[in-house]
DNA sequence: TTGATTGCAAACGGTTTGCATGGGA
DNA sequence: TCCCATGCAAACCGTTTGCAATCAA
């Protein structure tokens, strides 16, 4: 349901990979986080407890844990943004400031991928709401 | 429902703003468009046309139109396409090739979007669907 | 005439790559 | 030991910006 040190340890076995000192502390800032931060925030939250970690370290942990499927990805604008939560959730992202912030899956009701096809193989799906975030809602 | 030099000529009147050649030239481009361009894509289209004009200007009046809504943004990565039809509809975006195709709005049942906010003041949505296009599929 | 629009080229921000060094397994 | 992983800096790509020259109204 959610990133840990645990199923990275696994992933590592599995594939050989090596459990750096950097890589952990990658995972245990994302692990905690429920602000969906990006590569950029990751690298600056990692580097304030374990200094001169670079950003092409963060930047090669984040694809990793990606393919693993142990985070996922949300495109706004230009910039991504990484969710350790893996449980079917929605998001919303504020116009005004930004943020992403997750939404119970059932705001949406139950799509039929099989029926939304035309000519193409319809995998997956998701939503994106847009609108003001509370704290923005309440500063103007 | 769609783009069109008229629209553009209505526009151009009510603010004060110059229809250029570039400007025909750009819109020409994109009405005709069904296959979601980015901006580089609309470059080098109405380079073919009207030779010399800069992306600085593709970029200039793409943002134009966009403010206008006159055509609509779609994100994918970090890549920008635009699209001039306006009619409601929904995205799907393979993931082999990157195309992406317009899906019918009835594939998803209504959304009340009162009903989904939580503290957020919930304004819009969009649903894009993943999975591999027709000609991607028959290819492999 | 005149202010909006243009082309150019340089700057920008986020991401990626190449390569020599370093450190887990 | 051996190869994976790292840090650094340069390269990269899409986009934005500053500015002088240009042109639609």
């Amino acid at each position: 349901m959610r990133l840990s040190q645990q199923k990275v340890r696994t992933l590592a076995a599995e594939r050989g990979l090596k459990l750096t000192p950097q890589r952990r502390a990658i995972v245990e800032c994302l692990e905690g986080a429920f602000n969906h931060p990006t590569a950029e925030e990751v690298f600056v939250a990692v580097n304030r407890r374990f200094p001169l970690t670079s950003r092409a370290t963060v930047y090669n942990t984040l694809h990793l844990l990606k393919e693993a499927d142990l985070i996922r990805e949300i495109a706004r604008d230009g910039v991504v943004h990484f969710d350790p939560n893996l449980g079917p959730h929605h998001h919303f992202i504020c116009r005004a400031c930004g943020k992403v912030e997750d939404l119970p899956w059932d705001v949406v009701k139950p799509i039929n991928l099989s029926e939304v096809a035309g000519q193409q193989r319809v995998e997956s799906f998701d939503v994106t709401f847009q609108g003001v975030c509370a704290t923005c809602d309440a500063r103007d």
